[in-house]
DNA sequence: CCAAAAGTGTTGGAGGTACACCCATGA
DNA sequence: TCATGGGTGTACCTCCAACACTTTTGG
């Protein structure tokens, strides 16, 4: 039905970010990058602002670009594996929510043929802190993510729509709480929505927003400082379990 | 900077669903499969239901069990057209409505390792009649999507995840227009979502809904046959685009 | 006492549900 | 004429945005 046919390609030198033996040329690779959104104070300004950490790549193509970190798919790792995996090579992260984003798989978005299984997570403020310790500080970096550099292959883009999946997702689902610490004062938590939505929110609604929602436990502690003492909140994880679809793995 | 080298692809002839010898062993292959749904008015029952055209497989594993339609990616073809030419290929039909659903990629769910990108996609009830022309009738075959027979591979699980994607979308979006002929009632309409959603909805509140939306266009044609005759619609084209993502591509 | 953030109350509008009610046709 | 679905009006309820107001701390 099919004959076999002799096909002229333009290659260049191989993917990988790191190491990995040369892959066969015939074949589709499948590749798995991770979209990681944190959060960092600014230093000048007093608001938050979303960041995800890029390597910088050290090969053709787009060589010297900045790109998401990632990797190869193992024979023997399931993406979501795969996911967790080469987060924690490339950065030394463990994500607190880790979903999958989508495939990417344009011919042209690569010189060799790759399909992208991109996954987007989200790491707690102060964990982002301790990351990458021994992992070549020189070629992983924190971005601002309004603010990004000319990345490699399609990786703007992916971040593009990985931004909007959080945005849209923050609005129905609690996930939020990815992003903070075990316990929270309500205005920390409105502060994380306000960086996502890129929009102040009223605090007197917003309150009884998430106190209506019932997926936040008061506790009886306090966090004291500045002027009134806030209560702390802790997430209600018997909740979240019917947000999601039936799709049964991923954690 | 980028050097052309020659490359052989040795396309194993092969790919198409049906066909195919065996495949490398080391390698994770990539397939496209696509959950097509339309709709099917039963002989008995005065309601819609939903169907879903599955093939029938003709070698292990799991042979003449029933599937997905779907096939192999081809290496110079994106994944959106591989979704496209394996539904033409194993039912023949255009799809009205196309989106990827999910990548799935667990170890064990072939015996040798696949990664399946899985799309969903609408037909309008019409053209469901008119497929499958010269398909071999005999493996190609329309299942009520609530009673669906054990499946190959963890293909039952997927169809799970493409119904509760659809019954979210069906929310939030227009898409039921993908499963009705150019012009309709509200009647018609409403049906679609009652078969969707499994319930029933209030005609007087459904019409205010979705003449509210400014999606419908009102012609000045009528159905005419059983009692008052009922005004026919069109969709309007021009709303569709900002619901979607900034996912460029497919259509 | 004052500033500022924590937390509460109140109002009005938007949108959804339930349901009563007219309208227009085939039989 | 009647039965049936097409189409309209309306009352009610819930949720949300806006904003005035009280409470509690640090300085």
């Amino acid at each position: 039905m099919l004959s076999e046919v002799r096909v002229t390609m333009t290659r260049t030198e191989a993917v990988s970010r790191g190491a990995g033996s040369a892959p066969a040329d015939d074949v589709t690779r499948v590749a798995v990058s991770t979209v990681i959104f944190s959060l960092r104070r600014e230093p000048g300004s007093d608001c938050l602002s979303l960041v995800l950490p890029l390597v910088r790549r050290t090969r053709d193509p787009f060589a010297s670009r900045w790109a998401l970190p990632g990797g190869w798919l193992d024979t023997t790792e399931s993406l979501d594996a795969a996911a967790s995996r080469t987060l924690a090579e490339t950065t030394g992260l463990a994500p607190s929510y880790l979903e999958q984003l989508y495939a990417f798989g344009a011919v042209d978005r690569s010189p060799t043929r790759v399909v992208s299984i991109v996954y987007w997570a989200l790491v707690r403020e102060d964990e982002s802190r301790t990351a990458a310790p021994e992992h070549d500080e020189e070629n992983v970096a924190w971005f601002d993510a309004a603010t990004l550099p000319e990345l490699a292959f399609d990786h703007n883009q992916i971040v593009d729509y990985a931004l909007w999946r959080l945005r849209n997702k923050v609005g129905y689902t609690r996930i939020a709480h990815g992003l903070l610490p075990e316990t929270f004062t309500l205005a920390e938590l409105r502060e994380v929505y306000e960086a996502i939505l890129r929009r102040k929110l009223d605090p007197a609604n917003f309150r009884r927003q998430v106190e209506n929602s019932g997926t936040l436990i008061p506790t009886d502690r306090f966090r004291t400082g500045s002027h009134r003492p806030a209560r702390l909140y802790r997430y209600n994880r018997d909740i979240e379990v019917a947000e999601r679809g039936p799709l049964d793995a991923h954690h």
